[in-house]
DNA sequence: ATTTGGCACTCGACCGAGTTAAGTGCCAAT
DNA sequence: ATTGGCACTTAACTCGGTCGAGTGCCAAAT
């Protein structure tokens, strides 16, 4: 069990070492931080934190600076929630205001983000597989030709063309669209297989292949993990200070622009704020960082992830108060529909 | 005029400077490329060249660097077009096999480019206003809420969501979508405002509160400058060779995160390849980077621009060939369509 | 008239020694 | 248990000296 006055100190530590970027001694932290007792105190106690390994030195002559098991005990037991400025209030109630549809939405949370925590924000789209479908739209483009778009709860849009191998008039088209919408609409997309199963069997062979066709378009689209979008934004905030990723960001930013390390970075999505912080993480590319996330989406139902990464050295209260703030506006913002 | 001998020695100078990245000598110079001439001689023809500004020196006792005007020679006058190795021919005569809908065609290109090029790619949408309408769709999702979608010839698909004020049932809803259809189909959509001018004056007033809110949807859509939308990829290879920025990278990428900017850079869509290098550019943020773009689209309409952006001290030719040949390559891909 | 070898000169990069300052650990005194 | 004092460590900074790459210029060679 950790003492209480030590805590004291590893706070003060955090603090100091995030404002400043050095490593912070005994002396300034008695002076900064009115602790009431002595450097010499602090320094026993220091040695007692480095002991536990929260703490280290980066050389024997130097301050002491935080190490990722630090971090952690202060995000677990130490940090409080860091109420948000008024202005950073009022921006978060007000940015989906007139928001058009859901990429615009997506796009602006991002945005959002990136600028209230100057970190690298990062924002999930909802989830295809878990959202359910709103309606199935069947274009004729030409005879030979057609355009599926598949709109889900969510918002979302996709769209998909389809070469026929036979013409196909107006009316079956408009037959193949209203069937295919009374089967689907209000279907999970993750049960849509199941119920499509056997559709193509009620059509005569001389039909069957267009609707084969089709079908295994809607099909792609309902299954098609891969298909999860992630965005980032605000990618020079990892060049504010250049210290902070000593050794070039290159891997960093080269990271950030892999669809797959994004979305195992966000991992599940979840209710609540989560923190990853520094070798916590897999990729080895990205121990430098630290990242807090949070699932969004309706009540009970999260959909899907968003988050800030930025340097191990991070405002973690701000950043955790911050994404916390957006995920739950968001959520709020897509229950209403827009 | 600029003699001859000279032009090859500042190629010379050049070719060895992106290759290096270190400032070089007569020395070298006279042994790596075989000019024929003594390094005397060719230290008295580099005196001339930094007298006319197309070379400098860092300090007195190091070698000579191209200055940006020493670049533009180099592009004007000497650098040949450099053949694509067999790799990158095979690579860019299939990235886009298979591609599924617009979004797919512009994400392999970018991604594509900038694998290339070990560049920063930027690649346009192509432009609505260029484009023609090839499709409305008009969708109910309650009785009181339509989905619009838009799509165009260049197979750019745009939806919005519109609330109506009065219900609006299923008949009215596929009248409206076939007389919007015949007046607008082929249009394009700069002529969209004129063609839609007195449509709403035919309709009973009863009506014409929705079908005005639908015609204000579509022309929104139509003209909407704004929504030009650039993508960006390979941001990570602005670190590569951390020396090529020496006074940090953060203003680039802040100017590569803003869209306006993005498309400042690709400048007015016309034929053909253009560069503009260091502080050939107005945005003083970017000058220590040189930008490559083509235009492309279908034969003698070009609807949109691609191209890449690095440190002046770049491979042109290469850049250059690479940024017309996808050009070329998804020109020919988006006239034979999807 | 051009090219070339030779030479004096310049200036950043590198090296090593010395100094400074921040910070520590330990110990004896409170 | 806390504190002031003190010896010790070490990175960062400074200074002088050397080294080497590169230049410009001039006189000799072609």
């Amino acid at each position: 069990m950790i003492a209480d006055r030590r805590l004291e100190i590893l706070r003060a530590i955090v603090d100091d070492y995030v404002a400043t970027n050095e490593p912070v001694g005994s002396k300034v932290l008695a002076s900064r931080h009115s602790l009431g007792i002595s450097p010499a105190t602090i320094r026993n106690e220091m040695a007692l934190l480095e002991e536990e390994g929260l703490i280290s030195q980066p050389h024997t002559s130097a301050g002491r600076i935080p190490t990722d098991l630090g971090y952690r005990v202060f995000v677990d037991r130490i940090s409080t929630v860091k109420p948000l400025s008024a202005p950073e209030r009022r921006a978060i109630d007000h940015f989906l205001e007139g928001a058009v549809d859901l990429d615009d939405v997506v796009n602006r949370t991002v945005r959002l983000l990136a600028q209230v925590t100057k970190q690298v924000a990062i924002v999930q789209y909802p989830s295809l597989s878990k959202s359910a479908v709103r309606h199935i739209e069947i274009l004729p483009l030409t005879p030979m030709r057609l355009m599926i778009v598949l709109i889900t709860d969510t918002g979302r849009v996709e769209q998909r063309i389809v070469e026929l191998a036979n013409q196909m008039n107006e009316a079956n088209v408009a037959k193949l669209r209203s069937q295919l919408n009374q089967l689907c609409a209000g279907e999970k997309l993750n049960l849509i297989p199941n119920t499509l199963k056997s559709f193509t069997e009620k059509f005569e062979p001389a039909e069957r292949t267009n609707v084969t066709s089709v079908v295994n378009v809607i099909l792609e689209m309902a299954i098609e993990r891969s298909e999860e979008k992630v965005i980032v934004s605000g990618t020079a905030n990892l060049a504010r200070i250049p210290s902070d990723f000593p050794s070039s960001f290159h891997p960093i930013l080269e990271a950030l622009e892999e669809q797959v390390v994004l979305l195992h970075l966000l991992g599940e999505t979840a209710d609540g704020t989560k923190v990853k912080i520094g070798h916590e993480q897999d990729n080895t590319n990205l121990q430098s960082t630290s990242i807090v996330t949070s699932g969004y989406g309706p009540e009970g139902e999260r959909v899907a992830n968003l988050g800030i990464i930025g340097p191990t050295r991070m405002d973690y209260s701000g950043s955790m108060s911050a994404v916390s703030a957006v995920a739950r506006y968001v959520s709020r913002f897509l229950e209403e529909g827009f």
